[in-house]
DNA sequence: TCTCATGTGTTGAAAATGCAACAGACTTTT
DNA sequence: AAAAGTCTGTTGCATTTTCAACACATGAGA
């Protein structure tokens, strides 16, 4: 599919991207209309990258969802996450050169814009100097923003128990959102789904840190209390 | 302490971090000189960034052992990672002017020099328009690494069961060293730290999985089987 | 309206995990 | 050489987690 056939909402969401930030629209439009850079349509269930693939271009998901899923040595599949429309994928092994070490797939109908690297960073890229170096810290902004987040998710992962991985989840969505009172953007279900637990075990320990006093449920969310109100 | 007072083999080994990859010797003597660039000596125990501090330095740790560490909501502490010599710390909340979400603490004495973030990527950089681009182009590539790294631990922490996250472990390390027959980084308590897992559970994972063929133990790591070989 | 699909919330029983305690091998210190 | 410390590997037992099966509410579509 033709970079040139896109809608003008579509271009509009392009130029909105955080990889974006900064640079004029003429910048942009321009970028986008190098010949190394391709829009492609996927089918449900395409294949978009396979594993150890080397990876040269950044994935920019106009439409639709992917899914990150990945097969251990013995052939089990797992997905590990999927990827929400708007989302700039590919970037971690495309800006390192490192060999993609899992498989990209559409999970509905989707449209990719892929950019190569090397119209961003190599010393040839078309970019002004001023622009280029947006896109640099616009890059470096997204990978850092991304470690941060991994980071925090590590943290509540590496909780042995059900309970305290829920406690340091909410523990950190209260900083996040600077409130004690705290809406999830999930699902009590996607909730456990996020935190890796049985969905059943994440509904025991609600129960028995509401009993014990330390959250209240609130509608969307809970409510975190600073200590044991009403113990048992 | 002045950067100055740096031993010859402390300069060496700053140069040859990650981060000033390609830059000549020359240049990276200049950018450490300048006033803004410090150095300090840190005792045992004593922190050295606070949560939701603003922080706007790089930190190299020269010499010694740092400990990230966090607390939650309730006041419980938690040991995040221990961070080794010679690394990098701080860039994914200096690049993007985040508050800090935890804490860093010394664990061992501990030397860091702090790069002020100006001085790398503001436009008042001291930096030549290549060593400018080089300086970017290494700290995009030091989080890119760092985001694979984190997604691969995060996919095998996300298998709920120890067997499952020693499979993932394993089924990784041996894509990473290009063999089914590993070497671990680390001994198996550690591992089990690592993993997030009791040890004894993970010796429980790891002879169930030697009975059922799927690994053999070996000096200093495992062979992975194809499949089961000598079932029960 | 009825059905089908999906999300919520609960439970009992089976299985896995975490905890505490132990014995042995090996190092370092005294 | 004895003592103290650390790492490995094992086990029993209490607790937690998972799994499978429910009942119930809600929303979409026929």
């Amino acid at each position: 599919m033709d970079i040139s056939r896109l809608s003008a909402a579509q271009l509009d969401r392009l130029h909105a991207l955080p990889l974006f930030h900064g640079l004029d629209e003429e910048t942009v439009r321009s970028l986008l209309q190098c010949p190394e850079v391709t829009c492609t349509a996927f089918s449900r269930d395409t294949t978009i990258w396979q594993r150890a693939c080397p990876v040269t271009k950044l994935g920019l998901l106009l439409t639709g969802t992917l899914r990150i899923e990945q097969c251990d040595f013995w052939g089990n599949r797992t997905i590990l996450r999927l990827l929400p429309q708007g989302n700039l994928f590919g970037e971690a092994y495309a800006l390192d050169s490192a060999p993609l070490e899992n498989d990209v797939v559409a999970h509905s109908e989707a449209t990719v814009v892929f950019l190569p690297v090397s119209l961003l960073l190599e010393d040839a890229s078309p970019l002004p100097g001023k622009a280029g170096t947006a896109i640099y810290r616009n890059l470096l902004r997204i990978a850092a923003e991304r470690c941060r987040f991994l980071t925090a998710k590590l943290s509540a992962m590496s909780q042995r128990s059900t309970r305290d991985k829920l406690m340091a989840y909410l523990s950190h969505e209260a900083c996040m959102q600077l409130s004690s009172v705290i809406t999830l953007p999930f699902s009590r279900t996607q909730l456990a789904d996020y935190l890796a637990v049985e969905r059943t075990g994440l509904y025991r320990a609600i129960r028995s840190l509401e009993e014990e006093g330390y959250i209240r449920a609130v509608p969307e969310g809970f409510a975190l209390l600073q200590s044991p109100e009403n113990p048992a």
